[in-house]
DNA sequence: TCACGGAATATTTTT
DNA sequence: TATTCCGTGA
């Protein structure tokens, strides 16, 4: 053995890093080396001769699955990188483009994100002609989550209507028509969303035995991360992949289950010993992360927990400041006392990047961002708005797909309205016209227009005649494109300099690219997410220290020495619409719970304590109830004087 | 048929 | 508060 397992580990995770058959379920507490354990039974499997390929780690991220094997590969060697991960998303998407036929579907489908999702239903909304139908239906962004609800908690739509949306009650009908057509036009286009891809990966393996065995046989160690974020059809594809070897090893923490809003379920964890008989359970609870005090702090949050596999952290690490509670007058005082006290730390010798400030929801940060500028702090922002699904991104690689999928009636759609004097109806005759003429963007090439035409139509055409004679490489495609695009983008945006900056970073992104599928594929399933001073973040460039704003669910996983946790505002956080609902409520807990559990040494809530809330007519001005009750020996409360 | 403006309406979090 | 949706006027 070249690492030297007993000296790295404490006798919990040794065990769990020598588990080597049968099923496994680890209870990872906070900060109890979660990350590390999986790192280091990577490394143990390879050591111990299984073959690199044959292991599938699955993670939540892109991000974390790279993390781990780059860790293990500088712990044992390179063989580690042969290793299979990634998230279950983008295993499924990989595995249903190889098996494609036998569901009857085309190799190169696309995937719809969620912006893509809701852009058909407009359409189809509109081809339905519900305004004529309905008084009040529900919009696009709401369907599109009762259709995504149906499928990630495996309940009816009709189920969904009555428990979460009661006022389309006298509509449901119309949503399940809606749902109807929604599915039938997403296969006649070729088109998956982010739940198609696991409910046909599922299907391949429930229909498709031969497919199941060959899978089984080549991932004959499956390990999968943080596990209480997982939901039913996750839960069946990992129970029928591993159905053959039952060399399962799953890693999670119900404490720190923040997805059921999209349908994870933590009772899978709680459940995993009934599907897998002989489960070996293994609890990590030495937490390696925080000092005393905010340990104390983070284990009263979580004794609140109703449901919980009881398990009580602690610590070696002593020493360190009580947390703090700092009351402010409004928002704009919060932001500049975080600014004060950032800028006090960095003169005390704490680096920007081990200082982090999270948040419930991504505009939270809004106000604070000004003040950071103001001071000239740099920082990058995780979470919340996607720079990939922001309108001009998306109108370029719109663009793009339609030369990868010419039948996208979407894109098209989307390309031809931006043209001026182009609306629904002339989009609509021109896809036809674009899809008789031949097959192909060709299509567009070769069609004839006629003389009352807009004039757009015919840059349009122009554009692809271009692509086309050129053949070009993506990011050759794609500046031809942003070239086309750049008149349009300065007539809808007046911040088009900003936005023009974003597409010429979508350019350099292409250079990376030989196939354009490929990058399609990876804008839809892993799009960069961060964000530079509101800019697209090249997390290649070695940057200088930078001060991390991030949304507390981007946050999972991460650690810094100094948290603020900003907005602790009863009616914020917990949200006011989690208030009734209990099992809303408990997961706002959770939230904060994971929230708190990040930081190592210095753990600060603020709250403004004057905000108004408009759809109750009241003022919130207390402190997130989930901290409100805590005692000056745990929690010390400061009124920013600022 | 399109563009525009005013009224309605939902308001987090992410693959 | 910002977006979405619909009706109206060009």
């Amino acid at each position: 053995m070249r690492i030297d397992y007993e000296q790295h580990l404490n006798s919990a995770q040794l065990e769990a890093v020598k588990h080597l058959e049968g099923p496994l379920l680890v209870i990872a507490g906070a900060g109890s080396g979660k990350t590390r354990t999986l790192t280091y039974r990577v490394a143990y499997l390879v050591e111990k001769g299984v073959v690199p390929s044959a292991i599938l780690l699955l993670t939540f991220t892109r991000k974390a699955a790279h993390e781990m094997l780059h860790r293990a590969t500088r712990l044992l060697d390179r063989r580690c990188q042969q290793v299979a991960g990634g998230t279950f998303h983008s295993f499924a998407n990989l595995n249903l483009r190889r098996f494609a036929s036998l569901l009857g579907l085309s190799a190169d489908f696309a995937i719809l994100d969620r912006a893509d999702a809701e852009s058909l239903i407009a359409l189809l909304r509109k081809e339905m002609d519900i305004s004529k139908k309905a008084r009040s239906f529900p919009r696009k962004t709401t369907l599109a989550n009762i259709f995504s609800q149906t499928v990630n908690k495996t309940k009816s739509i009709e189920d969904i209507i009555l428990e979460d949306y009661p006022q389309f009650t006298d509509v449901l009908d119309l949503v399940t028509d809606m749902h109807r057509a929604y599915e039938q036009r997403k296969r006649d286009h070729q088109f998956l969303d982010f739940d198609d891809l696991l409910v046909f990966f599922e299907r391949l393996l429930s229909e498709h035995e031969d497919v199941r065995r060959r899978l089984a046989a080549t991932y004959q160690y499956i390990m999968v991360d943080e596990y209480q974020d997982t939901n039913k059809i996750q839960a069946d594809i990992l129970y029928r992949l591993a159905q053959t070897n039952r060399n399962i090893m799953v890693v999670g923490d119900d404490s720190q289950s923040i997805y059921a809003f999209r349908g994870a379920n933590f009772k899978n964890i709680m459940d995993f010993p009934d599907w897998f008989a002989g489960t070996r359970i293994i609890g990590l609870e030495e937490n390696y992360r925080s000092v005393q005090p905010v340990l104390d702090l983070t284990n009263l949050i979580i004794d609140q927990a109703r449901e919980k596999y009881s398990k009580h952290l602690f610590t070696r690490r002593t020493g360190g400041a009580l947390p703090q509670l700092v009351e402010n007058e409004d928002e704009n005082s919060q932001s500049r006392y975080v600014v004060e006290r950032i800028m006090a730390l960095n003169r005390q010798g704490v680096e920007l990047d081990k200082i982090a400030v999270l948040f419930r929801a991504s505009y939270h940060s809004f106000d604070l961002e000004i003040e950071l500028s103001r001071e000239r702090i740099p920082f990058i922002k995780y979470g919340g708005f996607k720079f990939a699904e922001s309108a001009h991104i998306k109108d370029v690689l719109a663009h793009m797909r339609v030369i990868a999928n010419p039948s996208d009636r979407v894109s098209w759609y989307r390309i031809l309205m931006l043209i001026d004097k182009v609306g629904p109806r002339s989009a609509q005759k021109l896809f036809n016209d674009i899809r008789s003429a031949k097959a192909g963007c060709a299509g567009m090439v070769s069609l004839k227009l006629p003389n009352n035409t807009p004039p757009g139509v015919a840059r349009l055409q122009k554009l692809y005649q271009t692509i086309d004679t050129h053949a070009p490489s993506v990011a050759d495609m794609g500046q031809a494109v942003v070239d086309y695009y750049q008149p349009l983008l300065k007539a809808a945006y007046d911040d088009h300099p900003k936005r023009a900056r974003d597409l010429e970073h979508l350019v350099d992104i292409m250079q990376r690219y030989q196939r354009l599928e490929q990058f399609l594929t990876d804008m839809a399933l892993e799009p960069p997410n961060a964000s530079v001073d509101n800019g697209l973040g090249d997390e290649t460039v070695d940057a200088p220290s930078r001060l991390v704003l991030s949304t507390i669910h981007s946050a999972k996983g991460l650690e810094w020495n100094t948290v603020f946790i900003i907005w602790a505002l009863d009616g914020r956080f917990p949200s006011m619409q989690s208030i009734y609902k209990e099992h809303e409520l408990e997961e706002e807990m959770r939230l904060m719970y994971v929230a708190a559990t990040r930081a190592e040494e210095n753990l600060i809530f603020t709250y403004p304590n004057n905000v108004y809330e408009h759809s109750l007519g009241i003022i919130l001005n207390r402190p997130s109830r989930f901290i409100d009750m805590l005692p000056d020996t745990i929690l010390e409360k400061v009124y920013n004087q600022l």
